[in-house]
DNA sequence: AATGAATGAGGGTTCATTCAT
DNA sequence: AATGAATGAACCCTCATTCAT
């Protein structure tokens, strides 16, 4: 991948997750990267395109990222590092979440959910743990999740590692 | 308000909460209502003053829905009433809640947020009950809720009124 | 029809016919009809549909010109008639006729050619004068003047009104 | 001339022949070539020049074929030949035939007319013949094979062949 | 109150062409 | 000789908005 084909990526998963997909123009792309706008289509065909090339790169990335939970064997540490490995990956890359939320709205189901994954691992571990309703449990806590992923992409959520530490403790993990 | 002001309304709030507002054209909308797409701007003066009257309606409602809750005086009562009004706010009205999570991305800050007046209540009330950490308790409640209603959005949330019945039980509510 | 519709339909016309479909913008229109390209969509749809309306107009000249040739008896007169109306409307209305050729080429059969129906009207009377090969004899003249549609349109053929008079005379019509 | 050279040519009047000049774009003729766009302008400089070539190619071509026909004696051989070749060559070669028509609308004047020449022949046989008006019954033939060239290039002609014996006998020729 | 006509600004995309390799 | 990268200009078309009626 070329110098300048990166910079497109990378400006529009800045600006896609920030503004939306729909209210990115390809020219604030091209501006924010640098590049002339034409080339965006060069290299991506067209703005689907370059959208698509963004959410296969979000997939691979949170997939191999994952892959090193379940390498864990028990089951209270599954939990607990799936947790922390989500909610780290939300402070560190906060753009590749943005878009994931925001695509999940605009694309409308086309996207691969990452908390569909993480709900099938949660659900394993609790029915490992034999909790009484292992479903509901592994619901609850995704949701969760998926609640703080909402807010911490308008950094309206204070003391967050402090929140996830109180989670922790609250179920023992 | 007359008829076609009126139809223009819930057309508005059809589309913008399906669709997003920036994806949402006039034009559509105008289609839609089956009214001329000059009458909104009669109307409504131009497409943010749409918005704008719709964010007061919602607003209004839910204003006066929260107020029933806190009528009530056991602490827990008013926990559970909050988790199950909601509940049943974001499966009645489906439309204004999806409006409210689009425009919190769309408008960033502008809006006013339901979660932010349920995490007011839910903290006095878990104060009121002594538990240790109210406000890391309520919190996770709230963002619990938040993912739920993200969730009910795509009607990719299955047995919700079991996962609430399983929440209020395991709260002891 | 509006002033400026009608404007945008004369331009096209025009420029369409002297430079080709795909040759001509649509700016070059609107600046041409002296309006914004904006109300060229607003009232066509799009470039296609500009052209699609003036293929129609095209088509319904000819058709009523044709109605009054048919209504005479004698075939010669049909015949020479025929070959007289051709003629003035090449030289009349040469954008239509330049039109006409134009889309032939870039439409490829979608359009209503009127040699066709010139050549049916030909090969009727023809075969009322018993000649020997009818349909030879009605190509043969239907060539003819195609080739002298396609030369009217350059400006590039002299003494053409004569050119017909020795037709008609060697016809006999 | 090399190969891809070569293939740029012969993929250049196939385009241009059947979409026209304007509606084909430099990528469209790299890609049916099988070569860079690039290339195109390092062996032709521009669009144009690729398209100037060409119609050298033609013209040379169609001269060298009319300088067999006008070796014979005979007035009427001439003008049967005539007749005949163009015919054939409009067979064989439609690329050719179509680009020249193609080209006289798009060009306006700037090329080689090929049926200039024919024309030329005609009148001067047509004076060797003694003839009423010569100039009128070359126009009038030259007319009819332009004509017929028309049609020929949309495969709506049919009986092309019959037809051609039957002008020649009509001539006796 | 309501509409059709009209527009300037901007949308995504394709164009012919140049440049570095 | 040949190519992929890169671009400015132009393409068709949609946008939110205004105006006359």
């Amino acid at each position: 991948m070329t110098h300048r084909k990166e910079a497109i990526s990378l400006a529009a998963l800045k600006l896609f997750s920030t503004e939306g997909f729909a209210s990115t123009s390809t020219k604030k792309i091209a501006e924010y990267a640098g590049v002339s706008e034409a080339l965006i289509f060069r290299h991506y065909g067209n703005k689907k395109g370059l959208l698509n090339s963004l959410v296969h790169k979000i997939e691979e990335r949170f997939i191999s990222s994952i892959s090193l939970i379940v390498a864990e064997k028990d089951p209270k540490k599954v939990i607990g590092k799936t947790l922390t490995e989500a909610f780290e990956s939300m402070q560190k890359e906060p753009e590749y979440w943005n878009l994931n939320y925001q695509l999940k709205k605009e694309l409308k189901g086309d996207l691969f959910w990452k908390m569909d994954l993480i709900f099938t691992i949660l659900l394993k571990e609790f029915k490992n743990l034999y909790v009484d309703e292992p479903e509901y449990e592994a619901r609850f806590l995704v949701l969760f999740l998926e609640g703080m992923g909402n807010e911490l992409q308008n950094n309206t959520l204070k003391n967050s590692t402090e929140l996830l530490s109180f989670v922790m403790k609250k179920y023992d993990l």
